[in-house]
DNA sequence: TATTGTTATACTCTATAACTATA
DNA sequence: TATAGTTATAGAGTATAACAATA
């Protein structure tokens, strides 16, 4: 008597490698659309990364803030160095520390990075279509209840 | 009357996000615990990934593995290149068609790759240790029809 | 002595374009 | 003329190690 994959039990080795392949596949979907998008500077998927989490930390250490990326300090001044060539970050000296840095975003990156919002939710959107509302809670909660608490730490 | 975002409907960009979340934690625990295991080679994401499609559909033409793990003829080469180098993998000239190059896996490749799959069922275990084997299936079907029929082409 | 960020360097993955050999 | 794979070149993202300035 067996059942089928999707309604019983599968091997966890199964459903790790559903879960990576589906977010490949969402990854490739959203780089691509954020590429059409001609504005005015590329938009990769770190750089966006980056950018939103200073909006929401605004201001806030390079230090710091290579630790909510999960990524080194080193990965960071570079990142900061283009994103700074391009008009969209500026970095303050630290008047509490004068070793640190900090991070904000420019006048000119606000009105970006709030299309850029708008533009993640009608991605979003399609990227689910074929899930109704309810599905998309259960969803939820099962990433949520698998991500347990490191969730806190990171951005995305 | 709020009700709690994991029963009710979220938003549909904050279910994005909580995937592509969820999967960098787990690539990132995936790559640490292959790198942990002080095999003869270095076994990257990528690396893995291109052995593992290989030994599923062995002999394969490095052309219709590119379109196999979604990227282009180039970027085979020089992985192969390497893989090759490491003795894991072989370049088999094609019977059929002369300006083709099957692969294959070598047969010191084939223990390692055995080896590699009980790590990742052993992996994939303890990263859903928090989920029942119903809540498992659950998110494995919501997984299958998010990902639709995009499924039967890529490798993971 | 420890920490913040940078310079110097290098590795992996990815891509485009031009070329060779075959079809 | 079109396709399979390579050489040549480039760029993004990541890392380690050594160093400067400051704590």
């Amino acid at each position: 008597m067996t059942t089928s994959p999707s309604s019983n039990a599968p091997q966890a080795a199964e459903v790790i490698q559903l879960l990576l392949r589906s977010t490949h596949h969402i990854q490739q979907q959203y780089e691509a659309r954020l590429s059409a998008l001609s504005l005015p500077f590329p938009l990769s998927g770190p750089r966006l990364r980056l950018l939103l989490a200073v909006w929401k930390a605004e201001p806030i250490r390079m230090n710091e803030l290579a630790g909510k990326l999960g990524v080194k300090a080193r990965t960071i001044t570079d990142l900061v160095d283009a994103l700074e060539r391009d008009g969209l970050l500026i970095r303050v000296p630290d008047p509490m520390d004068r070793r640190a840095t900090l991070l904000r975003l420019s006048a000119e990156a606000v009105p970006h990075i709030e299309n850029v919002k708008r533009i993640q939710k009608d991605i979003s959107e399609s990227l689910l279509e074929r899930l109704a509302p309810e599905q998309r809670g259960q969803l939820f909660g099962l990433l949520s209840l698998l991500a347990g608490d490191c969730e806190v730490h990171f951005v995305c």
